[in-house]
DNA sequence: GCATTAACCACAG
DNA sequence: CTGTGGTTAATGC
């Protein structure tokens, strides 16, 4: 039971945590694996566990009342059900893995006591979650302020940056999940990226993405 | 008015 | 699932 202990793809909170912690941690822990399209958590079903990405990528989305939206894609390690978990009853957001993904499901209670009992602890969850709300803000700003190419460069840099950190990758999205994301329709995703293509901005090859002109990605990211 | 932007629809690969 | 063309509505010179 000390797989906790000895797991190598801990959160920056858990490498807190001193061998004792972590015994009741991997007592409380149980882990699965997903595959791509697997539903982590589904919205509005009771919200009884911490979830915790090791590893893979997970989109956060929910239902509006028009259509789909995504939140956030989620790179593991990262913790992706605090807010829903700690402050409300059921889940407010579904989660699905979008690569094979390693998943570990705390329980709240187990949980709870930690943050209550280890402060270098707490204060990482507190890090992660401060840092997650910035995120949102600043996403909420641009997918409201700015225009379709703003938006879809945007996003093409977060995979680039954020996610894959290289200039090629694998978009793990359709278009009209890219839609879902950035707020558009996926005829207007499909006619951006073909325009960015046309421009020499970017190389477009089914999902296979590679960015030619970061400067210019990043000049229409910024301005809209 | 005229231009721009983007959603919606439809249809073809 | 995607790409494209036509149409329409909103918005801003």
């Amino acid at each position: 039971m000390d797989f906790c202990y000895y797991c190598i793809k801990k959160s920056k909170a858990t490498g807190k945590l001193d061998q004792k912690e972590l015994k009741v941690l991997g007592q409380n822990c149980n882990q699965v694996l997903f595959n791509k399209g697997d539903k982590i958590m589904i919205q509005d079903t009771l919200s009884y566990n911490i979830v915790f990405v090791k590893e893979g990528l997970v989109k956060v989305h929910v239902m509006g009342p028009e259509k789909e939206q995504i939140l956030k894609i989620v790179k593991g390690p990262s913790y992706l059900g605090i807010p829903t978990t700690i402050g409300a009853k059921i889940n407010e957001y579904s989660a699905t893995a979008i690569s094979k993904t390693n998943v570990c499901f705390i329980g709240f209670e187990v949980f709870k006591e930690i943050i209550k009992n280890n402060g270098e602890f707490a204060y990482e969850i507190i890090v992660e979650l401060c840092r997650s709300e910035l995120y949102h803000f600043k996403k909420c700003i641009n997918q409201v302020q700015k225009q379709g190419p703003g938006k879809i460069a945007e996003a093409l840099l977060y995979f680039s940056e954020e996610i894959f950190n290289t200039q090629k990758f694998k978009l793990p999205l359709t278009r009209n999940e890219l839609g879902d994301l950035t707020c558009t329709s996926r005829e207007t995703v499909s006619r951006i990226l073909s325009d960015f293509s046309n421009s020499n901005i970017i190389k477009v090859n089914k999902n296979k993405i590679s960015i030619l002109d970061k400067n210019q990605l990043e000049k229409i990211s910024k301005t809209g």
